[in-house]
DNA sequence: GTGAGGTACCTCACCGCTAAGGCAATTGCG
DNA sequence: CGCAATTGCCTTAGCGGTGAGGTACCTCAC
C-alpha cells in the first residue's frame, strides 16, 4: 500500500518543515501544540490537562511534561479548578499569549506553503479523504 | 489548514495501529521497518546502514541502535563490507527472515483494512495528490 | 453517610530518537 | 604522491514520549 507509506513519509516532512517554524520562536512542536490549543479555545482561552490530552492525542505523563516546561518559562499558569478539587485550569499568561500570537502567523504561512502544490480542488478532495478515513477509524470530531 | 492537522492525526492513528500487529509478532515499528526493508531489497537482502538511514528518514545514531537490537536478537547479522573499509553489509538471518514473512502478510492485512472505507478511485486519487505532494516538496523518490 | 468505583493529575523508570562529535577509511585535487 | 575533504559508522548526552502506578477527589447507589 503505497498510500500508507507516503502518509507516513509526509507527515515527517511536514514535521520537519514547522518544526523550524518553531524552533525561530523558541517554541517546539510540543509546546506549540499546547500553546496553540489554548489560544484557540473560546475566551477566556482555558483548558484542564484532560482537555490538553484529548486534543493533542498524547498521554497525561506527556500533557504534564509540556505544561511543567511551559509554567517553567512563565508561558502558562496552572491553578487548581474552582468547581472540582482534582482537576486544574491552564490559561495563557500574557507572555504566553504574546509568544503565540507572534508565531502563529508563521505556521499558518509554512502550512500554506507546503501545500502550495496542490490546486484548491485538490486540497479539498485530500481534506475530505482524509476526513472519510478518520470517521472510519474511530476519530471523533475534528 | 485543515488538511495538515487531519494528515498528522491519521498519520498517528496508522502508527497506533500498525504497531498492534507488529507487537503481535514480538517487533516494534522501528525493527519491523528495519527487517521489511532488508526483505524488499533485491536479493540477496543486503544493505548498507547508509541505505537504511536513507529508506527511513532517520538519522546514523538510530540505525545504528536499531541494528544493535536486531543484532542482539540475531534476526540481522553485520560483516565487513569487502569493497569499502569503512562500510558494513547488513544482511537477515535465516531467524530474521523467516520473521518478517510472518509479520509482512498480517501488516499488508492491516493496512489494507485502515484503507477500507475507501473506495478503489479515492484511494488513487490519494496516492497521486500524495505523490505530487512529496515530489513538491523535494522527496526524491517512491 | 459510606464505601466502591471512576476521574484527574502527577511521578517515575524506561525507551528510541536526535544532534553533535569522534574515528577510520576513501577520494580526489594540486 | 600527499594531504584535505568527504564518507561511513559508531558513541553519547539529552529530550520528549509512553505505560504503569500513586494520590486525591468526586459520584452515586445503598
Amino acid at each position: 500500500m503505497a498510500v500508507l507509506g507516503r502518509l507516513k513519509r509526509l507527515s515527517r516532512l511536514v514535521d520537519a518543515e514547522t518544526g523550524r517554524t518553531f524552533n525561530a520562536h523558541g517554541l517546539d512542536a510540543a509546546s506549540f501544540d499546547v500553546l496553540a490549543t489554548l489560544r484557540r479555545s473560546d475566551a477566556p482561552h482555558r483548558l484542564t490537562p484532560a482537555e490538553l490530552m484529548r486534543a493533542s492525542m498524547v498521554t497525561s505523563g506527556a500533557v504534564t511534561q509540556r505544561l511543567d516546561r511551559l509554567e517553567a518559562r512563565g508561558l502558562v499558569r496552572r491553578s487548581p479548578s474552582a468547581s472540582d478539587g482534582r482537576s486544574v485550569v491552564v490559561a495563557l499568561t500574557d507572555a504566553g499569549r504574546a509568544l503565540i500570537d507572534e508565531a502563529l502567523p508563521d505556521h499558518i504561512a509554512t502550512s500554506a506553503g507546503l501545500l502550495a502544490a496542490l490546486t484548491q480542488e485538490e486540497r479539498d478532495m485530500i481534506a475530505a479523504t482524509l476526513r472519510s478515513l478518520l470517521e472510519s477509524l474511530g476519530d471523533g470530531k475534528d
